[in-house]
RNA sequence: GCCCGAGUGGUGGAACGGUAGACGCACUGGACUCAAAAUCCAGCGCCCGCAAGGGCAUGUCGGUUCAAGUCCGACCUCGGGCACCA
């Protein structure tokens, strides 16, 4: 019996692949274009299952539509800037550069061992200062542009490790890798001006149509929009105070205002009021963290001073700072209106404030209207609300805000919940912010002529804190505007920096400009972005802020990267433990049915659930172990099956063994079918009914998997690809020499895609001496693919009695007929004249009684 | 709390409103073999029945329809996102 043999076979076709840059993108070709393109993977090591899958489809849209003819560019990268390598250095001692290099190195070959078609010779990593310069040369343009400033910010401290931390980054208050308590500080930081183009952001998403509706819309809550209006309050003191309200409807149910702990007046207030200072650096304790801010209580501190009811010049409310008023939102101030928010009505009820209902549910009388323990928020009509009442809440808001306005204290606001993108970071591992802090003359860019700022190479990690802060060789530097002593800037940026362009730069990598405008205008938008749903909101909103801004300089002339984004779910195992509770990898365990003991003691152990791998569970399978042992195409071909592909998928080392028995069966097909005609023989006339149904067999295949893949339904074309096999493989002794060829090559091209390498054998098994990845996809007769006779289902008042043969295109009555004489619809009948009978043509017949 | 998804055999999952369970995995029986592996053949939702056949089945309850896994309403369970956003 012949064998596969996939190691041999896979390194060979490998370097033939290579040999030949089948897979290096054409420059502006006169082809169509179609730019296919997964998420780049950070250099942590080791390539996981989960980038095997992601890659692994990416692949098989990229080799698909470079079947079709279409100019495809598909290219790989490093997301190479982070943490970890920093981590490293502190831990291990290894420099940053070296650590994240050679992990490179080892996933370079990785991802090469699954032979993607990728074009190799636009392979960049973040941290190649040929990247991070042109990054730098951005931040610059961004900064001339006003998209980059500079602010105040209230940033997480961690002060054990002298950094600054991402929201992520602290958990119940501590840092994660000092555990010290975390304290807010005021920090002057670099912004990117997002919300700019937040409307734009907003709008875009309507347009996206293939993108998930589910990222669109955790998009838009991320955005957050709101329309409100926005006016003044005048306060007993002389001065004045704005506030931000979406519901001006419900300004007669006003019973108190309250400002923000980090308002501006009310650090005012506080200079004077000991009580009130306390009370801020209270509310500053509890912080951030999500738990404390779920049990927190409302709390307020009355400041004592009144502010005036905007429509009543004698009603006078009372002002508090309240802790549940966030600065970062409107205005940092809010006027309470305690019936119609539960916020509100909690504060109330606690400080004995006045709770009164001025939007009254349809039907209900106004007079007995109460609110218990739960605000109204619903619809309804104005009441005890003077001009007013009667209104519904729609007229009611537009007529209050008409008349904050007309009287000069207010306008109406869109206000987003979308903050801008603090980008500083207080590391060593990342692009460098290209700035020079003068205390002469301020703040200036690097001169161009000085880009890139390239990171030192003998940075130290010992001590707490930014390395680039303890290195004066690096820190100083005379001032590019008045050459006086002067420092860098020795923060780095966000690495979400890197990744929000890096789709551009693979247009061209060896442009001296950031993004080659003639390449991007070719070759953007992205047609399909593919990756996990863990990146829904942040790299995907960055990344379209960025497009954004790249055009407003001439770089790209689209709005949007990603035409198409599909994200894909998580490859998940099992989990065991033994009765210790400890957890036991896979490789641990010997698994025979349904129960699983220690390879080395035989104890028996626990099967937990199937859950994402991951080192803590120890439930990770290595994905080269599984391509030693079987071979690329084998993983490849698992990582399709079966799992639609957008949701999690379990590894198993059953299913993998059944896609090997796949590889090995599709050989043997291809070797030992007895009588197949050489390459290029003509389909004889006359074919046997049993060869022409092998032939509508193989076209419908086609157009079936043609279609799926079209959709990325990737399982379903695993199906319909195991069937024609099947058919094959049932086809009767004798089967036309010529039919059997055209089919065997279908097949072969069909699982081009996704097991390219088996792919190449079989073709080359079956006589020709070209290689497959220069074959065109198969196009499907349409005749054949349409059936001449079709099985339809008779019901008898909608069940199932039998079932009838009919010609493509019998008419109504002679189905009608057929359908009739049916012994199980007879029998059904039992003797009842039927009342109507529906034919649907080509589908069902339903005879009603 | 608000906003999204998803519930189909032992299992992963198929199914333009039209034969529910394609295809894979697991399992069972058989062939081949000294034996095992590999391979091949057959079976495989549940209940009644020797069979032919019949009944029940897509989380629960109701509705629309000649016909509902699919559409509508309510509920249950699980998963996800956002969360003092005024």
């Amino acid at each position: 019996m012949a064998r596969y043999n996939a190691r041999q076979a896979e390194t060979r076709w490998q370097a033939a692949w290579a040999e030949c840059y089948a897979f290096a993108a054409q420059r502006e070709s006169a082809e169509s274009k179609c730019y296919v393109l997964e998420m780049f993977p950070y250099p942590s090591g080791r390539i996981h299952m989960g980038h095997v899958r992601n890659y692994t489809m990416g692949d098989v849209l990229a080799r698909f539509r470079r079947a079709q003819g279409y100019n495809v560019l598909h290219p790989m990268g490093w997301d190479a800037f982070g943490l970890p390598a920093e981590n490293a250095a502190r831990e291990k001692g290894v420099n940053p550069r070296d650590w994240t290099y050679a992990n490179i190195e080892l996933m370079r070959a990785q991802l090469k061992a699954m032979g993607l078609a990728i074009d190799w010779s636009r392979e960049f990593a973040t941290c190649d200062p040929t990247y991070y310069g042109h990054q730098q040369r951005l931040f610059i343009e961004f900064y001339r542009a006003g998209l980059v400033y500079r602010a105040e910010a209230d940033v997480n401290w961690d002060p054990a490790d002298q950094t600054v931390l991402a929201n992520e980054q602290v958990i119940d208050g501590r840092g994660w890798r000092s555990g010290a308590p975390v304290e807010r500080r005021k920090l002057a930081q670099w912004f990117f001006r997002i919300t700019e183009f937040a409307d734009e952001l907003l709008d875009g998403l309507d347009r996206l149509v293939r993108w998930p509706e589910k990222v669109r819309l955790m998009q838009k809550n991320w955005i957050g929009r709101s329309e409100g209006t926005q006016f003044r309050f005048d306060l007993s003191d002389g001065g004045s105070v704005e506030v931000f309200s979406t519901r001006p409807d419900t300004l007669f149910g006003a019973s108190f205002v309250a400002l923000s702990p980090d308002h501006p007046l009310t650090e005012q207030l506080a200079r004077r009021d000991p009580g009130l200072a306390a009370f801020v650096a209270e509310c500053r304790r509890i912080g951030t963290a999500e738990e404390a801010i779920e049990k927190a209580e409302k709390l307020g501190y009355d400041t004592k001073l009144a502010a005036t009811h905007p429509f009543d010049p004698g009603w006078r409310l009372p002002v508090y700072v309240a802790n549940f008023v966030l600065m970062a939102y409107g205005t940092g101030a809010i006027f309470g209106c305690p019936a119609h928010d539960q916020r509100d009505l909690e504060f109330a009820r606690r400080y004995g404030l006045p709770v009164i209902p001025v939007v009254v549910p349809e039907g209900a009388d106004p007079q007995s209207f109460v609110i218990g323990s739960e605000a109204y928020g619903g619809p309804g009509r104005l009441a005890n609300s003077r001009f007013l009442d009667g209104l519904d809440v729609a007229a009611a808001k537009a007529e209050a805000s008409r008349r904050l306005i007309s009287e000069g204290r207010g306008r109406t606001v869109i206000q987003y919940r979308l903050r801008d993108w603090l980008v500083s970071r207080q590391r060593y591992w990342g692009c460098p912010i290209p700035m020079v802090h003068c205390v002469q003359c301020g703040i200036h860019p690097v001169a161009d002529a000085d880009l890139p700022v390239l990171l030192p190479e003998d940075a130290r990690f010992d001590a707490a804190g930014n390395p680039l802060d303890h290195h004066p060789a690096w820190k100083n530097v005379p001032c590019p505007n008045c050459g006086a002593p002067a420092r860098r800037d020795t923060d780095t940026l966000d690495t979400f920096v890197d990744s929000s362009w890096y789709f551009a730069r693979f247009c061209n990598t060896a442009a001296t400009e950031p993004v080659d405008a003639k390449a991007a205008t070719y070759w953007l938008p992205v047609d399909q972005y593919i990756g996990g749903i863990e990146h829904a909101i942040l790299h995907l909103l960055y990344a379209r802020f960025f497009t954004r801004a790249l055009k407003r300089f001439g770089y790209t002339q689209v709005d949007e990267p990603f035409a198409g984004l599909f994200t894909q779910g998580m490859v998940c195992h099992e989990t065991y433990r033994d009765a210790a509770g400890e957890w036991l990898t896979p490789e641990e365990v010997e698994k025979t049915g349904d129960t699983a003991r220690r390879r080395d003691t035989g104890e028996t152990v626990e099967i937990g659930t199937s859950e994402k791998m991951s080192k803590s569970r120890k439930n990770v399978v290595a994905p080269d172990t599984i391509i030693d042992v079987y071979g690329a195409d084998t993983i490849r071909w698992f990582m399709l099956s079966d799992s639609p592909p957008e949701r999690d998928i379990e590894w198993t080392e059953a299913g993998a063994e059944g896609c090997w028995r796949f590889v090995q069966r599709v050989y043997r097909l291809v070797t030992e079918t007895e009588g197949i005609a050489p390459p290029g023989t003509p389909l004889p006339e006359n074919l046997p009914e049993a060869a022409i149904e092998l032939r509508r067999a193989g076209h419908r295949a086609a157009a079936w998997v043609t279609e799926d893949l079209d959709a990325l339904r990737f399982n379903r074309a695993v199906a319909r690809i195991y069937e024609f096999a099947n058919a094959i493989s049932g086809a009767p002794p004798g089967t036309s020499a010529a039919v059997l060829r055209e089919s065997l090559e279908i097949m072969v091209k069909l699982i081009g895609p996704m097991m390219p390498h088996l792919a190449e054998s079989c073709w080359e098994a079956l006589g020709h001496s070209s290689m497959l990845i220069n074959e065109k996809w198969p196009s499907a007769d349409p005749e054949l693919v349409r059936a001449d006779t079709i099985t339809i289902a008779v019901q008898v008042d909608g069940k199932r009695r039998g079932e009838i043969a009919i010609a493509r295109g019998a008419n109504e009555d002679s189905v009608k007929a057929s359908a009739l004489t049916l012994d199980g619809v007879t029998r059904a009948l039992d003797g009842r004249t039927p009342r109507r009978v529906i034919v649907v043509p080509e589908r069902i017949v339903n005879i009603v009684t």
